[in-house]
DNA sequence: TCAAAAGTGTTGGCATTACACCCATGA
DNA sequence: TCATGGGTGTAATGCCAACACTTTTGA
């Protein structure tokens, strides 16, 4: 059992995205020490003896952004022995969606922390290009049959709102109508009372009837 | 870092599927020895310290069954710190897909080991139940869009052969007419010159393009 | 000749797409 | 009054599901 190779550590590594400024954005850090020192990489961090994953996954999350009861799901296990130059360590990712401006980015134990455009990511230390190649993947793969967007919406908003964070995340057009047809016979949302005024025609207010994963054809 | 507490045990659990007998089976294994010894589960093993995850259930699952170059893909990671009564083990579980009949569950170092119909599994040891689950509902669900099952049949097959493994998984009959021209139209399939002749009239031989996976819609 | 599985096309319904105009508001 | 985004219905198309009879063989 306990040979001479030291055991591998075992931690998380969470892909926080959040739609803001019409674009997908993901929480960087700067990694503060070891050979990789100064890189960007997704935050994470060693599990904890008395810790499950995803409760790890947790208070990363939180540490980084203070938020809690947010959609987290897990992505995959990265595992290669070679993956971080330093130690042998095996990594599970997980996938967290927030919605824009209720996060402030924290320092904590690194160097810096940003929010970047998954598009104008920079180099990223260990395996993490990988882990954010399969976050988007599996984001815009389970966005088409599941309900998760409520996870980057806040409380309440509007169809247009809705339909804007779908563009977004698919990276093309949808056509007003059809979407809102789809969006309304789900049965998902409930209709406010309340409407939001902006610049122009204020436009109808919604929420989600619940916010839990469900498995529906949403595309 | 290297605190009092012991660091976790990173392992691997492999589900492998086959269709016999008109019949998804899985392969199960007695646990040999600690407080869960003779009961069932699937094959494990630890991951050594110069191998990858997906090598370590490669490992295994050749040990088993003596296969390799077979469907592979990792389903998630079991980290519960409770999961296992005797330490603390994290284990990423795989699912893998091989033809009837190809196998000859091995023993090595358990008890005992043996081919089981998934709708007749026994009580299982740790969260092997779960993991069971999950595994069922991913092979399921991915069914439906990749072309996975070239990992269930062997080089050469009918047409029935096929549909019928479809049916066994998803659990409901399928017109052969309509799957029969969704098949064909993929392209994925070879028509072979030879025929199959059992008792009654001979059915045409069909292997698949590539045994590589892909994603395509299939039902 | 009989039983059992292989093989083959057409049709109707449903879901998806494409598309254009009027409305309400703040500036 | 004008610019901007909000709100609404219909028609054409394509996809999918339902459906029955003939063929070939071994027994």
């Amino acid at each position: 059992m306990s040979g001479s190779a030291p055991a591998p550590i075992v931690a998380v590594d969470v892909v926080i995205f959040t739609i803001d400024g019409g674009r997908m954005q993901t929480l960087l850090v700067q990694v503060p020490d070891g050979p990789c020192a100064g890189a960007w990489a997704f935050p994470g961090g060693i599990v904890g003896p008395e810790e499950s994953l995803e409760e790890a996954a947790r208070r990363e999350l939180r540490a980084r952004t203070g938020l809690r009861g947010v959609y987290l799901e897990q992505l995959r296990t990265f595992g290669d022995p070679d993956r971080d130059p330093q130690a042998r360590v095996v990594s599970t990712a997980y996938v967290a969606l927030i919605a824009a401006k209720t996060n402030g980015a924290r320092r904590g134990r690194y160097a810096d922390v940003a929010w970047v455009p998954v598009d104008r990511l920079p180099r990223l230390a260990y395996d993490h290009k990988a882990m954010a190649r399969a976050a988007v993947e599996r984001l815009r793969a389970k966005l088409a049959y599941t309900n998760i967007v409520y996870g980057l919406l806040p409380p309440t908003f509007t169809l247009s709102e809705l339909q804007r964070i779908y563009e977004i995340i698919l990276g093309r057009p949808l056509d007003r109508r059809n979407i809102r047809k789809k969006l309304l016979a789900s049965g998902l949302l409930c209709a406010l009372e309340r409407q939001r005024r902006g610049a122009h025609r204020p436009a109808a207010l919604y929420r989600f009837a619940h916010r839990r994963p469900v498995v529906v054809r949403m595309l």
